[in-house]
DNA sequence: AAGATATACTGAGTTTACCTCACTATGAGC
DNA sequence: GCTCATAGTGAGGTAAACTCAGTATATCTT
């Protein structure tokens, strides 16, 4: 297990300053309109079909729910989701996307988009394939 | 750049799950002992065969040097690094590891390896490989 | 040789993105 | 109906960054 142990320090590092540079980018990107946790919610509201329901959020962000609610409550201050009851639970509520908070993450995407898109362009469409493949395999759960 | 784009969004979700997960993992594999920011500046250290100024170190970090000020602060006070006046520029403080940090390094070091350890063998010795490699492309300056 | 400008670090204060613990309201099982 | 679990939140805390302004030293300019 002695390469292994290379192997692990080495990525750790790559991946610590590739994700770090990526998110001052994204900082910069994203501008004063939300922050890195907030689009996040964005993101995850946008991928899904449904209303999610906090706990639910939270669990696809890896976060703990108290700290979904927290950034739900800004969200929600801003005008870019809403809260909804869940008809069939009363405890729950649900989440979902403003027609703001849609024109807003669009438009964000873009931007992070054209921000990465130097950086990926170093590597060919198969390469970032392959990285794309060996991450997902990395990353299951 | 349709496609560009789609690779960018999952890259950077992928990416972004991956250092979360092993941010947590770190977390716990680190203890009471250092934290993550902390255990980040022993190992530039330990990287560096020369004791670092303080401006270098957050350049290594990518922090701005007012940050890495702070953690080398609270590693002095646990005795784990040391302050010197560079004898070169009485305004530069170089920093060296103690011999109590270099021994919590090696060990903090071993136990990552041992916790990352599962994760990495999901990928063959040869997917490592490729996987360092195309991330130290896309990490390039 | 003095003065202007740049560099190295740090004090003070703020923000982001998390966390835990304890609480209330509601649902589910026996 | 009582017990136990689940959903969300109030209160409060921490790590890891940031900015802005200040002091000390170095370097460049004339």
């Amino acid at each position: 297990m002695d390469g292994a142990g290379e192997n692990t320090e080495q990525l750790a590092a790559l991946l610590d300053g590739i994700v770090r540079r990526q998110r001052r980018a994204s900082r910069e990107g994203l501008g004063d309109t939300v922050t890195h946790g907030q689009f996040r919610v964005l993101r995850t509201l946008g991928a899904a079909d449904q209303p999610l329901r906090l706990s639910e959020l939270a669990a696809k962000l890896g976060i703990v729910p108290r700290s979904a609610t927290s950034v739900v409550d800004d969200l929600e201050s801003a005008g870019l989701v809403a809260r909804q009851p869940d008809p069939h639970d009363r405890r729950a509520t649900l989440v979902t996307l403003t027609p703001a908070g849609t024109q807003i993450l669009t438009t964000l995407r873009q931007n992070r988009r054209e921000a990465m898109a130097t950086q990926l362009t170093r590597l060919t469409p198969d390469e970032q394939s392959t990285l794309i493949h060996l991450l997902e395999r990395l990353a299951e759960d």
